[in-house]
DNA sequence: GGCGCTATTGACCGGTCGGCCAGTTTATGG
DNA sequence: CCATAAACTGGCCGACCGGTCAATAGCGCC
């Protein structure tokens, strides 16, 4: 992901004279897949135009059709390359993480840092929802089923309250984090803040954590520094 | 909003004879409003044509321009009207609730039941972060800023831990139920259930209340016996 | 070295978009 | 009662949409 510097239109390194058009098919895809990607990230598939991502991947609109159908298949399969990605590494933070304690507090840092490294995630997951398409619908499954079994194992060990479902879990555990990244751009206009947003995003997410953790009340209400006896298992 | 029966092609209840066409500006700008507001939630503005928008108001597209101008002046309107309610009802719900102790878990449990009983406020705001807009500033930090106050008092007198920022408190109280409502389809999806999604909805709003007020650790771990949430019940 | 495959091109299609305008109809008020 | 303003209509515009197609040109393979 990222960069995208090609446009592409370059021949070659020196195209002085009128030099042959170089074919490279695998270029071309890559090309054309990187610019729909940043064009529906930004604008949406339905404000992207065929002509404005031919001239963004610098490729004719023709070969968009010649390579990927429709612009509806095109768009199919940048969703499925970008989600493919997106659950795997969700699936990898999941398996390592031990359930023990801090295994909600260690998720949240964790899928709190990958939005923030990752932006296009955040801007894919509006789309999608304003769009009311379920997409991905079966691996997400598989990752909801393994993080519920995860914080099932630490409930039965008593590091996690037993009196709350699993999956209101998760999905407070993704709307604490993805919420903040999809409001950014209004957060960052309701403070006038000289802070930097990295920073701003650090201090939320330590506060997101302490509620998270152990709620709102305060600490004079709370027995963590004078807790009477060792955690009873349910 | 909502009902919106009115088709408007019935000239007057009784339409016996060839009555000459009722001329009603005013309704005619109502017709309007109400079907681009129906059509910008579902679809969005980008995604809404004029002539679209024209036929489910009963009413030429050129009516429209002579109305409000351009399709852009029109969303304008209609997101101006629909955020004016908006702000209306939450500086209202901001400013009846008490200070006490039990000030967010109240406020938690109103702006819940305000967005399941106005769902296109969800999608407008949906489409408002796609847009990257930022609309309807001024009133939304005024909003901020009575919110900050009150949670500030609440602190100062003890109720809520002071060692968190407001600001912080107020994006989290927005983040639970506004994403819980945005991702609602893709719930329904990911569980396969028998009940009934408004009963749903109370058996989140209930394990956000508990969390967002003592946090996930284990009962033994709190000095504090739990108390019944004020969830009301569909 | 020629041949077939295919990546690549540019011209072109019907359709729809937002917007405009000239004209008709209705209400109003002097 | 008629002049005038405003509500309303149908038709039209140029631009652009997603998509097609025949022709061209680079590449691998025999």
């Amino acid at each position: 992901m990222s960069i995208l510097i090609k446009q592409r239109p370059e021949r070659t390194p020196a195209d002085d004279e009128a030099g042959p058009r170089r074919r490279d098919p695998e270029a071309t895809r890559a090309a054309i897949l990187d610019a729909a990607e940043e064009l529906f990230v930004d604008f949406g598939p339905n404000s992207t135009s065929l002509s404005q991502l031919a001239r963004r991947a610098g490729v004719t609109k023709s070969l968009i059709h010649h390579h990927f159908g429709s612009k509806e298949e095109l768009f199919a399969e940048v969703q499925q390359r970008h989600f493919r990605l997106y659950f795997e590494v969700q699936k990898q933070m999941i398996a390592e993480s031990p359930s023990d304690a801090r295994l909600l507090e260690n998720s949240l840092v964790a899928y709190f840092r990958f939005l923030q490294d990752n932006p296009k995630s955040v801007r894919f997951f509006s789309w999608s929802l304003v769009a009311g398409d379920v997409c991905a619908a079966e691996p997400e499954k598989e990752l909801f089923e393994l993080g519920i079994r995860k914080i099932r194992e630490a409930q039965e060990a008593g590091e996690i309250r037993d009196d709350l479902e699993p999956f209101f879990i998760i999905k407070m555990m993704i709307a604490l984090p993805m919420s903040w990244f999809q409001t950014k751009q209004e957060t960052l206009s309701l403070i006038d803040s000289e802070i930097e947003p990295r920073e701003l995003d650090s201090l939320y997410l330590a506060d997101a954590v302490r509620v998270f953790v152990d709620g709102l009340r305060p600490a004079a209400q709370r027995s963590i520094e004078r807790r009477p006896v060792a955690a009873a298992s349910a």
